[in-house]
DNA sequence: TTTTATAATTGATATAGGTCAATTTAATTG
DNA sequence: CAATTAAATTGACCTATATCAATTATAAAA
């Protein structure tokens, strides 16, 4: 349970026995059923959530009452508002279980005090967050220079043990496309 | 000279004037003139840059040969390659100055050196790519579910100091359109 | 296993924005 | 300021993907 967690920890920092303890005293666990939420639209955000089993999606609605994917959440993912969170602004997501989910949470405050009471964990998020940043400017790269075809092809490579996991009408909503479209896409792939 | 960019720290953190020493011991002024390139691609990036006084856009060109900016910078934003710079690997940005461009430059080791100096720094820039993060998604979002032409005006007022400084033909880039159609769309809107 | 709900596919048609080519306007530079 | 070069506009036409509507397949529930 705790063991995933902190072994993600050790991947990118390196931390103390009492670190780990002073960390893991801090989290507590959420469970999160199938088509439930984990976070609605309006709210106070007062968590991040790490996955330890599960899969959940991040997305809003927008003026038009379209809905927009914008990330999927697998085992050793943090997922939240990161927005909502540090700017203390009312959530704009939904964040649902695509499957059956428990993840850890840790608290707004709980995390101020840790960056306090240990740097490290400061230097942890850094990175994490610089590797989101990265990996959502590729995402954005993607977009600007590529295809419907080819950035499916991209997705199914990139999230691979994503892809099987959930419908291809998320997929579709992720890419950016109408779920036509990547039927016909994938139809056109088959052959 | 300095004080803009301390100043930009205070805005986020508390420092000390040992820190404030201490971090601007490690900047270095840089200049580059309008039309020249702060990066190429293939380059490994040693620093990252503030800028004090101009502007420079980042951009990359795709396998299909059609160029795409990611990013502009004008006076205390940040700019370099996070990838790159992160990460080690050769950059695929260029980074231009369209405006003569005076910068201050950390480099990777004194930046590290900084953090284990003082802890604060790094609260500093994790507050900064958080930002970004958080930035850079609401750029993915309004892609999602806006039209060009709602862009193009979210554009002029999210970046109206920058827009009277760079020419539609990368106003365009930047939003991924074509010169021409951002041409009639702003016909359109005067009309 | 039948019913019901959800997901995926297919066809017909519409449209935002791209591409190519030409022209005009505005900046640079010798 | 004349000569270049770069930027912006306009027109004609094209294409990727959306939308709407209907159908089929698959999964969940009774």
């Amino acid at each position: 349970m705790l063991d995933a967690i902190l072994s993600h920890v050790s991947q990118y920092v390196t931390i103390s026995e009492e670190n780990k303890a002073l960390f893991t005293a801090k989290l507590t666990e959420v469970n999160v059923s199938k088509r439930n939420f984990l976070l609605r639209p309006g709210t106070t955000v007062k968590h991040e959530y790490f996955v330890i089993k599960g899969c959940l999606k991040a997305y809003y609605i927008d003026t038009k009452g379209n809905s927009h994917i914008i990330q999927f959440a697998i085992e050793n993912w943090w997922v939240g508002d990161f927005d909502a969170f540090y700017n203390k602004v009312p959530s704009k997501l939904y964040i649902e279980a695509v499957e059956d989910t428990s993840l850890l949470a840790i608290s707004f405050d709980d995390l101020t005090l840790l960056f306090q009471q240990a740097p490290i964990f400061e230097r942890y998020f850094r990175i994490l967050v610089t590797n989101a940043f990265i990996a959502q400017r590729k995402r954005i790269m993607s977009t600007l220079e590529k295809r419907a075809e080819e950035r499916y092809l991209e997705f199914c490579a990139a999230y691979s043990k994503i892809e099987t996991r959930i419908t291809n009408y998320d997929v579709a909503n992720y890419l950016g496309l109408s779920p036509e479209s990547l039927s016909r896409i994938r139809t056109k792939i088959k052959s």
